[in-house]
DNA sequence: AATCGCGCCAACCGCTCATAC
DNA sequence: AGTATGAGCGGTTGGCGCGAT
């Protein structure tokens, strides 16, 4: 298969969905090469697709492990909320505490999560790119968090595999996939959030799928139990916050309430290792069937074990 | 049965950052 | 030190499926 050319009518860059073929020629340059050089895949004439389109789409659907088609958990959304309240819209970031999951499933949770709210309590969308481009700076401070301590990321999945990608041109066994684990940190959140979302449990008549909630025994500032009524919104309203927290909707409640303090979860760390966080860090994720589309998930583990050294540009 | 609205998701674009030269 | 190139990240868009009407 490699090798195999599969250019549109033009010869031009191709875009738009891709075929099984295009995968199974991609995964293979993975196989041999590694996660990287992604753009040698179009410079070889395997694919006519720009480097950074094959990258995205290994990152986001062709990498093992991942857990395509399956939906957030309700203790994913949780992770989400409260990161998302920690880090602003660090994408990238946030996945790392999601095993299985990309910086484009998280973007899209939240993407559409934002809509639902937004439509529901008929407010417009919050405006999400250029005024939030500066949110990675400026999210802190609207989100007045005073002491998070960040979790000791070494670097993002990306990160590593650029980074091990250049200095390590000997060995792919390294890639993000499987690289070492990290030591479980102690994940720090705003209290805040965490006790409006325990408070807002509290209204719910059905709990949060089958995650018990832990927050309300711990020992942070309480903050009197949200009354149904307390809240100057429509029933439906009320039912989407209790079903959905929101981190942004929140903070926005408590933004007269506590200080953060520092409390700690335990819920899965930065992972760099899919499959064991999925057995571990995951966190009874694991209940989430693999579906059956998500053919990668398939893929041995040993599946890089036997990849070619990269040849030099030389011999090309 | 047709239409509409909505949610989800894959993929692209633009920008930034890192690295090589 | 400056420039070119590649890679990564975040935002946006468009298509598809599905349920409601």
């Amino acid at each position: 298969m490699a090798g195999k050319r599969l250019y549109d009518e033009m010869g031009e860059i191709k875009k738009g969905p891709w075929k099984v073929e295009e995968d199974e020629v991609l995964i293979n340059h993975v196989k041999k090469y590694g996660p990287r050089d992604w753009s040698s895949v179009r410079s070889k004439g395997l694919l006519q697709r720009t480097g950074k389109s094959c990258r995205l789409r290994w990152v986001n659907k062709l990498r093992p492990n991942l857990k395509n088609g399956v939906k957030f958990s309700a203790e994913e959304e949780r992770v989400v909320i409260e990161l998302q309240g920690q880090f602003g819209n660090k994408w990238a970031r946030i996945a790392t505490y999601l095993p299985g999951r990309t910086d484009n499933d998280v973007k899209n949770f939240w993407s559409s999560r934002q809509k639902r709210l937004a439509r529901i309590l008929h407010t417009p969308t919050p405006p999400s790119s250029k005024s939030q481009k500066k949110s990675g700076k400026q999210v802190a401070a609207l989100h007045q968090v005073p002491t998070l301590e960040a979790p000791k990321l070494s670097s993002s999945t990306e990160e590593e595999s650029s980074s091990k990608a250049q200095s390590c041109s000997s060995s792919y066994i390294d890639y993000p996939e499987t690289i070492k684990m990290v030591p479980l940190p102690e994940l720090v959140l705003n209290s805040n959030l965490l006790s409006f979302e325990a408070n807002i449990l509290q209204l719910e008549s059905s709990p949060v799928e089958n995650k018990p909630c832990p927050e309300p025994q711990l020992d942070f500032p309480q903050i009197a139990p949200l009354q149904a009524d307390d809240l100057p919104l429509t029933l439906e309203s009320q039912e989407v916050i209790t079903t959905f927290g929101d981190a942004n909707f929140l903070n926005a409640l408590a933004s007269h309430a506590y200080a953060s303090e520092i409390v700690q979860l335990p819920y899965a760390s930065p992972c760099f290792e899919p499959e064991r966080c999925c057995q571990n860090g995951g966190q009874g994720e694991d209940e989430n069937p693999v579906t059956p589309d998500s053919f990668i998930d398939d893929f041995p583990m040993d599946m890089f074990d036997h990849i070619e050294p990269l040849p030099s540009p030389s011999e090309w």
